[in-house]
DNA sequence: CGGGGCGTTGATTTTCATCAAACGTGGTGG
DNA sequence: CCACCACGTTTGATGAAAATCAACGCCCCG
């Protein structure tokens, strides 16, 4: 019901004073110029969960910044099954991938009441042609996922099932750390079958390196709300470093 | 001895002259503009086979157009061996993933003898100020190499070391015919163990597979020359498409 | 001729997927 | 409000695929 009342306000709120603007695109305008930026942003509906923002295969148009809430995308593998590529958190770009193609190579599904900012590309192209800082963060974004990318192909080829998870969460945790929220407990937004199938894992390969975790005193897991208790020791398997107290360093 | 004098000829090749334009950067141009990104791009001697175009951690200044020859470019994981990323073949660009960074984040090197064509950024950067093309030309690299990552993800968490195996060598063959070459046979530049790497697979496993292929008659493997013998049931394995007589279809 | 790297093959081990079953919980309808 | 159902999660038992370990052959090079 907090939630509801939230979601309302938050339709409304511009760029300029949205809390998300020095993490999304905005942070590449000055003040005057973010305006420009608001006007050709579409605010719409929250999304229910398991919803779709768009299909595989719909003809590409806009991308979107969650505001709130989270997002994965996926495809469909040849035998039919879906493989989740991504999960987006506020502030995060969805649909950037499709931008030079007609179509948006994976769906967008809402794992959780979702609330985005749509961004109809012809019109960001156009802004963006007369704002070079727009262009360079647009680039950026692009980089660091093709950076994310990297790291993501190592996991999956050397990584192990603790490193696995460990990974997953150290960066979960640093991705709320960045967006304001305590990176030492957090709720999950996807399922364990979600999470396994990110990490090319089975579900029962997931809840047992998470009881393991539990019995070994790394984290406290009570369904999807995890505590980190061990932060160092998480880090060390994820392959990442840790930075005074409990800061924790974005493995990307 | 014959490439010797290619490599010679080739140095000095205009962009607007040069076999690979239809698929670099200078598609993006019209003809008359071709000469300004000419004037940009160095050509440098050719790298021997395991000399190195950067270092993960070198300042980021150039991308590289791959003229001849082919590359790999590869991090460190945290145990301190490699992981190959990728591997580069005549026009295609290296080097753009640090593109938002101080630093490389990768290693190129040469695994065979190679020729690049080096853009310096900065220069391209102002260049692509110009010409809104060549900046979207830019983006497709971008966009096609985040989807290329997410094919590479979806083989690395569900497929099997068949399916890995045979999507590789369908990749390398549709790359090839792009440029020009018989994608029915060719010659891998790189080893088995890059292979493995890269695939996230151990050598004796690659090994195997190719025996394995050769036996139901699938490709007739000879060291590193490879000619594909039944590409129909190459690609039904790799889970791609196959398009009339033995054209075949890039799986991306 | 010798040596070293690369590739192949075989034997064994390990890790994780799969199968199966039970449990908890949240949501829905009676 | 409670009972029940469906779904997500957990746990155990088994099996399969690929890693690892080990040994050998083959070139290619010096």
């Amino acid at each position: 019901m907090v939630s509801k009342l939230n979601v309302r306000q938050v339709t409304h709120v511009a760029c300029r004073d949205c809390s998300l603007s020095q993490l999304c695109l905005p942070l590449a305008l000055k003040i005057e110029d973010i305006d420009e930026l608001d006007r050709i942003i579409k605010r719409g509906r929250p999304l229910k969960k398991g919803e779709h923002l768009f299909l595989e295969g719909d003809p590409f148009h806009s991308v979107y910044a969650v505001r709130s809430g989270a997002l994965k995308t996926y495809t469909a593998t040849n035998e039919g099954e879906e493989q989740i590529t991504g999960f987006y958190l506020p502030s995060e770009l969805v649909g950037l991938s499709g931008l030079d193609t007609e179509a948006y190579p994976v769906s967008a599904q809402a794992i959780e009441t979702t609330m985005v900012c749509e961004i109809p590309f012809d019109r960001l192209e156009k802004l963006s042609d007369d704002y070079p800082e727009l262009r360079r963060q647009l680039m950026r974004v692009m980089c660091r996922k093709i950076r994310e990318d990297q790291q993501m192909k190592l996991l999956l080829s050397k990584k192990n099932a603790d490193e696995r998870i460990a990974t997953f969460l150290i960066n979960l945790a640093s991705r709320f750390r960045r967006r304001g929220f305590s990176s030492q407990s957090f709720r999950l937004s996807m399922s364990r079958n979600e999470m396994g199938n990110y990490l090319g894992l089975a579900v029962e390969t997931v809840s047992r390196v998470f009881t393991r975790f539990q019995k070994n005193s790394l984290i406290n897991a009570n369904g999807k709300e995890i505590e980190i208790t061990n932060a160092m020791e998480l880090c060390a398997l994820a392959g990442g470093k840790l930075v005074e107290h409990q800061d924790i360093v974005n493995i990307q």
